[in-house]
DNA sequence: GTTTAATTTAAACACTTGTTTAATTTTATT
DNA sequence: AATAAAATTAAACAAGTGTTTAAATTAAAC
């Protein structure tokens, strides 16, 4: 474990690039690997021997840089969901109507978990694992950041005289995330029920169909009279 | 296995109770650990040592009964999810207001699902493993039935010119499960944002809260203009 | 009460798990 | 070229996995 961290001090003195440390292609190798293989198996489905054979490096080599499988989940969420915390608050400072916020904060979530789907399903499948909850403190603070943006748009479009006041803000982002995941879990059901044949048709729709769907809910949800 | 099938054979003409075959005191006991366990760290995250230690009895029970941990899965999923299926059915038959029918139509959808929340957890986790596609056969068919359902409610409400026309009516679902299940899989994260210190108030607000937010959606989804 | 079948048990099975070791090879530094 | 550090390896570790076996116990049938 000494030679680990003194490791990861020379690497990131070496490495001159952006992230937190710990950047290195065979690392980078085995987070993806880790990443595609969690997101089919789940966590404990897979073995880091699934792992170093899939990533072509010798077993001990997950241990020797992450320290251990449960320290190669953590460093995996970290690596793979920072950018969206960025997006969301480039949005925030956009000059737009509330209305159009709204529709972009969507398309923002849902083309970001699109792109990241494996780490989020992970997240999804780890959430509630007791055994996880250390690993997982990074990602509510991700959600804490989140809720803080969404909360602030839709308070402008209220004090605009736009959106309804009788809304529960804090539930919008469960709405909008739910209904994607829960597209995204039953996958095969949809794929049959929309004959979605190639994974391309299946992206498309959710870019489209999808998107246009929990855009109209939300907007009908903020803006309707009863 | 021989035994195992005579075993089967012969607890279904002792027991003239209702169900398939295969109902035991021991069983359902062992049923309900498993959910249990199942729920809290996941189908590959138990062990039959697991299940056995909490439910009292030896390890080769489950085998001896089910014949494997697959197929413990298996007879739980069938064992907890024949329910709902009814309920909904009754509820087509129902002489109510298509507003009224969805409303309620939530209410069950949320309401079963949170009574039965460890084997819904389990299918989510599940849903997408290839391993165990096989054992969740039973429950793409009452997701099917499910759909059939909703569609019926909605397009009445649609030609009696209640509800609009441009909606995309197989979304729906997912929007209201989804909801649902992000705000349960996110549990400890809302537990903290609104203060909800013990089980019971974690429960009123969904059967409150959580599940008037949902029917405002959908409402508003239904039935405003634009 | 004896016999037969069903249940329950502890032990063993072969296999997989995450992690560590110590030796070797590769790379970097002087 | 020699030295030191880092990366990689195969082998071993102890612990845990699902399942099976064969013997022991309990219950049922006669």
């Amino acid at each position: 474990m000494f030679k680990l961290n003194k490791c990861l001090i020379l690497h990131s003195i070496r490495n001159t690039t952006m992230s937190n440390i710990e950047l290195n292609d065979k690392k980078i190798q085995i987070l993806n690997v880790a990443e595609k293989l969690f997101s089919d198996k789940g966590f404990e489905g897979t073995s880091i021997r699934d792992i170093s054979k899939e990533a072509k490096i010798n077993i001990a080599m997950v241990s020797y840089y992450f320290g251990s499988k449960e320290k190669l989940l953590e460093a995996l969420i970290l690596h793979k969901t920072v950018d969206l915390k960025l997006q969301l608050e480039n949005l925030l400072q956009e000059n737009l109507e509330p209305l159009e916020k709204v529709k972009k904060l969507i398309e923002i979530y849902v083309s970001r978990i699109c792109l990241n789907k494996g780490i989020y399903r992970v997240l999804h499948f780890e959430l509630n694992n007791k055994k996880r909850e250390k690993s997982l403190n990074a990602f509510t603070e991700l959600k804490k950041g989140n809720l803080k943006a969404v909360e602030s748009i839709i308070k402008q479009g209220q004090s605009q005289g736009v959106f309804r006041k009788d809304i529960n803000i804090q539930l919008i982002t469960p709405t909008i995330i739910g209904t994607f995941f829960h597209f995204h879990m039953n996958r095969h059901f949809f794929e049959e029920l929309f004959d979605l044949k190639t994974e391309e048709m299946f992206n498309n729709y959710i870019t489209n169909d999808l998107t246009k769907h929990i855009q109209q809910t939300i907007k009908a949800l903020l803006v309707y009279e009863n």
